[in-house]
DNA sequence: GTTAGCACTCATTTCACTAGAGTGCTAATT
DNA sequence: AATTAGCACTCTAGTGAAATGAGTGCTAAC
């Protein structure tokens, strides 16, 4: 059987319908709310046709139709087109707040969440390098020192050091001297034992404290791994009936509060892609391949802080979500986002 | 009327079995399950009497009765006494991870959580004093200066500043030399205009850093005021039918996003206390102030990681919660974490 | 090809009814 | 004087039958 245009405009008309209802739809419906001037008798015949492509379910004998994944899938992938606007109001208020990345992540996640009435989470930028751009070992008092690690991507990080007994002067500026030239641009796997050795022998004396701070680089660059997620709107999911559900809503509420659990969702972006498509992907039911998400959808994005700097975006809620708006949103909102910072950089 | 023993023990009998089976307890329910060796009749007697001064209610003519929240509060007050034990596991944990403090709240909120079944939340430490101990000022690249500033708990802040031209090796020095001694040991109300002067006055040129500089210190210090608060279990109040409500559970959870109500709802804690009460207080329904807890019970806790240093520990679950529990939980918890918090100093 | 009409299905609502838990009161018992 | 047994009464939760109504599928007419 062939999908021709009539049927597609009837599955529009039940999804959306279905969409703003939460509700099976029936022939009746569509037959008086559409302008297809079909009476609900025709309907009925190519509903029943579309059920059998799979376009359609129904819940259960003499219930509407819902529409099956295949039948939202098609929705998706047929009747999306970019829409901008709506997203500017979100322009001022970032840019006011916006400075620093973390900010302008959660900001944009509770935006999304209060906008689309979805939960909302974003994942921090993964940085695909992570070289030392800058060391700087400063004596802060008698006890301790402070070691601040710049890497390439502008990113700081600092940890204290206990030390035992004061280091003098001199012997920090050769230390930091020595740090520098040596560990400048490397990345940790190029930090080898034959690096740590020359550091060492250069520096003589005080190889307790170079243990020490290599261990703090260590940590620090391999804790950049360690990404941030921010999620705002969770709670959204008790909007809609069909996930309040107790078990089901607990399960899904608990992993948003699980950062691991979220990244796995939002898994990495795909490398690679073309700059201006902000790689908008949609997961239905199983499609998500998370248990607890079978019965909602996902609307993931990746944005763009600088080249090769890359974070992803993930829209939770029930299948019946707008799908039009949210991927309108989330187009508008990535090119605002891009904008941003490119100002920053 | 007075309450005398058997009518205390009656009411503890009462609120112990509501606290397990969450329903009204019946006259009957006690006479068989409590060593009273009374009949449910005189029960029934006392039960009607307790209602009346107020202590059980019942939720329509013909059920049980249920603790009121003058009930939880003699029960709570009375009948509480500290137990050890149970927390030596997360002894172990913490210490592993103990390397920031942020973990080891998270740690602690997540601990709680598990342990109770409630929802906990955690207040990060309110530094008291502010004061810079150390500044520094670098330039990480031609565009970039890098400023680090070391406060008087040893927190450490850094923040970029962008630079149109670059700043010679020997001003760098000057003005670190400068800043050090002027400000070392002021707080941020004791930067004043005089203060910056006389810092200008020093730099004679390159004032137009100065400003980036202080202003970068400024929003440093008073950033210190915008506290973490970290959650754990939130959806742990899906657990309690009386909760789990709709419209007042998602009140709740909405409040668990936002880091502000929560401050809000923690308070802050009473300053001159003695060091080893823990200043544990439960709070009763309405007690909270907080209307979307009416129906809720918390119980906070203040914690001190050095002197002057304190944060709040708050558990919220239903007013059925398992006080005597949560109390000795916590009250062994920071126990422990006092013992953290002082080896780590 | 489209539509009107009708019998049929099934979830949901409504209502009356019952069982059971619990109370309050009174009178009997200790 | 305190305790208990007994009983009438109240109210909720649960059950099942009947009514409701949205919706379908099929057939025959247009």
């Amino acid at each position: 059987m062939e999908l021709d245009d009539r049927k597609l405009k009837i599955l529009q008309a039940i999804i959306r319908t279905y969409l703003e209802t939460g509700e099976p739809v029936g022939s009746r419906t569509i037959s008086k709310y559409s302008d297809l001037n079909l009476s609900s008798a025709t309907i009925r015949n190519e509903m029943s046709d579309l059920e059998e492509m799979g376009y359609i379910l129904q819940p259960h004998t003499s219930a509407g139709r819902i529409p099956s994944d295949k039948g939202y899938r098609l929705y998706v992938d047929t009747m999306l087109e970019a829409k901008e606007g709506e997203v500017n109001s979100l322009r001022e208020e970032l840019q006011e707040k916006a400075e620093k990345i973390d900010d302008v992540l959660q900001q944009v996640a509770k935006f999304l969440a209060t906008n689309t009435n979805y939960a909302t989470m974003v994942s921090g930028p993964r940085y695909q390098t992570k070289r030392v751009k800058f060391i700087q070992i400063t004596s802060v008092d008698e006890e301790h020192l402070l070691a601040v690690i710049v890497l390439d991507n502008n990113a700081v990080k600092n940890q204290m050091i206990r030390i035992e007994e004061p280091i003098p002067d001199e012997v920090m500026v050769k230390l930091n001297f020595i740090l520098n030239t040596t560990l400048n641009g490397l990345d940790v796997l190029e930090m080898n034992l034959a690096v740590i050795q020359r550091i060492k022998e250069q520096m003589g004396e005080h190889t307790q404290v170079i243990d020490s701070v290599l261990e703090v680089i260590g940590k620090t660059l391999v804790d950049q791994d360690d990404l941030e997620v921010y999620t705002s709107g969770a709670t959204n999911i008790l909007r809609y009936p069909e996930l309040s559900d107790k078990s089901k809503a607990a399960d899904l509420l608990n992993a948003f509060e699980e950062k691991k659990v979220i990244h796995q969702w939002l898994g990495l972006p795909e490398k690679g892609k073309d700059n201006d498509t902000h790689d908008i992907q949609v997961y239905i039911g199983d499609e998500t391949q998370v248990d607890s998400m079978k019965d909602c959808s996902m609307v993931t994005a990746t944005y763009q802080i600088q080249e090769g700097v890359y974070g992803r975006i993930g829209i939770v809620g029930p299948k019946r979500m707008d799908y039009d708006k949210v991927v309108g949103t989330l187009n508008s909102l990535m090119g605002q986002l891009d904008d941003i910072f490119k100002e920053k950089k």
